[in-house]
RNA sequence: GGGUCGUUAGCUCAGUCGGUAGAGCAGUAGCCUUUUAAGCUAUUGGCCGCAGGUUCGAUUCCUGCACGACCCA
């Protein structure tokens, strides 16, 4: 592509005329003074004839967007990280060289702007250059003025122009990050401690998911990348550290779709002296807290075509109860495994008869409620068979104190009271060795260390983990996770440049 | 992994019932000192995703591949 792109030829072009003419490029030089957003709320309230007598003089930079230009003046659109100004620029009031330059300005370089505020016959507040200079001359062409870049391959493989012309994108990114930090408020309000722990491991564990794999060459060994956190912030309850939270990356070696990224955020948590019943209500606190940080009004949220009511207490619905009352299953479906394996399979799904019964009554929920449930509600009483890292039920040894919260359809979180006892802990990681062996790519591997925490004791403990990609995707209504990620994974493509 | 659709100028998109392509914006050359997608005149720009097949001839039809979007698993 070296000389075919005559648009970035002819860019380079005038670069070189502006060096051979002693021009200093990419200079650093230039201070500015002011941001365009706190002009406009500082000043477009204010009447034009007041304004310039104020005389109200501004050094801004940023990068042109517009550019309208007619024999010896015209206007342009500069914009920064606060918004967009208008930079008016006339002969008489520029140098002959800056006139020069002003004329030879492209849409996407990056000046500076020395000049005074006035507004124009419409009334828009505008800075009346005395002074510009070109700090950085944009190479390539941006994208079209009014419909923006619009190819959703290309928004994702080259976000930085995706930023600098779709101004959603950065609305977004800065709820993101206002989301996360009201999260990390929150936990610290309630006497939790941030923590990192390893994202490289040596064993996997902590989740059911394929792990990436990596090598570490000193050590000469293999390490991978984690898909959870949760064996190592439980080793911190156990050393007194008794509220720990991490918010922070893992990794999943699975398939990419709308709701999935390899690697993508979770906060995960871990409170000692608690059950999964504290869990329900403390989560309902922080969605609450979250969403009224980000001016939000909790009972009407719109996601996609449904609206969504944040409102508590919300709806808690026993997994049974929710297969017979919103997925409208019979007692006897429920109860046997044939008749529950054959409407799974007209369901379409890939279910088999070595499938456990619990395991396939999963994926008819999966089928027949979680899309129902709309408003946040939390799914309790999971059978042991589907929870193996979940203690069981004080009343009930068939289920599990473990709970899942539905939005609009979408897995939001996942807790549960945690298993402390080791003996125990020890047989299910003997299971899921079992498992490994026989080609279960998902199943954990035995941490013997992680036992040995547990021989030191570990206090009655609930956890919880949420995913904030989700979170941020259900608070901004974006039903892709690509649109809540900056650089989402994307495969090469060899016909880059 | 399966299905459907897409890939044409820097960008947004037309189009060719098979005869080597168009518009707008951007660019270039002019005119223009208050524009708002500025306007007016002229004009440059294409391996029509890649590879094969059918055909006198393929950007168009067929097959495969790559990448992407959506649906399903």
């Amino acid at each position: 592509m070296e000389e075919r792109n005559k648009l970035i030829q002819r860019r380079i072009e005038k670069l070189e005329e502006f060096k051979k003419q002693g021009m200093k490029i990419y200079r650093n030089d230039f201070l500015p003074d002011a941001f365009s957003g706190d002009l406009h709320s500082a000043y477009d309230d204010k009447d034009g004839e007041s304004l310039v007598k104020d005389n109200v003089c501004v050094k801004i930079a940023g990068r042109v967007m517009a550019y309208r230009s007619f024999g010896k003046a015209g206007f342009m659109k500069v914009k920064d990280f606060t918004g967009q100004i208008q930079v008016y620029a006339e002969k008489n009031s520029l140098s002959e060289e800056d006139f020069k330059l002003y004329k030879k300005l492209d849409v996407g370089d990056i000046i500076g702007v020395e000049g005074c505020l006035f507004k124009t016959k419409t009334g828009e507040l505008t800075i009346k250059a005395n002074k510009i200079v070109l700090l950085t001359k944009s190479l390539r062409p941006l994208p079209e003025k009014w419909h923006g870049l619009q190819d959703k391959e290309l928004r994702y493989r080259q976000r930085y122009v995706d930023l600098i012309v779709n101004d959603e994108v950065k609305e977004t990114m800065v709820k993101r990050s206002k989301i996360i930090n009201a999260i990390r408020e929150f936990m610290i309000k309630n006497r939790f401690v941030e923590v990192e722990t390893p994202m490289m491991h040596k064993l996997v564990g902590g989740a059911t998911a394929k792990p990436f794999v990596t090598h570490h060459n000193a050590l000469d060994i293999d390490l991978y990348l984690r898909i959870a956190p949760e064996l190592y912030l439980k080793r911190l309850v156990v050393g007194g550290m008794e509220r720990v939270f991490e918010i922070n990356r893992n990794f999943r070696n699975e398939g990419m779709d709308l709701k999935h990224n390899p690697e993508f955020t979770m906060m995960e948590f871990y409170v000692a002296y608690k059950n999964y019943l504290f869990l329900l209500d403390f989560t309902e606190e922080l969605f609450e807290y979250v969403i009224n940080s980000i001016g939000l009004d909790k009972t009407n949220i719109q996601f996609g075509d449904n609206t969504i009511d944040f409102s508590r207490p919300w709806k808690r619905l026993d997994f049974f109860e929710g297969l017979k009352d919103v997925g409208g299953l019979d007692d006897d479906v429920i109860k046997d495994k044939e008749k529950a394996l054959k409407l799974a399979l007209e369901l379409g799904k890939s279910v088999n008869k070595d499938m456990s019964l619990e395991k396939i009554l999963a994926e008819l929920f999966d089928a027949l409620v979680e899309p129902k449930l709309i408003n946040p509600t939390f799914v309790i009483g999971y059978p042991v068979a589907i929870s193996p890292l979940a203690r069981r039920d004080n009343d009930n040894p068939n289920i599990t104190e473990r709970f899942e919260l539905f939005i609009s359809g979408m897995e939001v979180s996942n807790g549960f009271s945690e298993l402390n006892d080791p003996f125990d802990q020890k047989e299910r990681f003997l299971k899921q060795l079992e498992d490994r062996k026989k080609g279960d790519e998902e199943a954990s591997m035995y941490d013997a260390d992680y036992i040995r925490a547990l021989e030191y004791g570990l206090p009655p403990t609930a956890g919880e983990g949420i995913g904030i990609d989700r979170v941020v995707m259900l608070l901004t209504n974006h039903d892709s996770i690509r649109d809540v990620i900056l650089f989402p994974l994307m495969k090469d493509r060899d016909d880059e440049e």
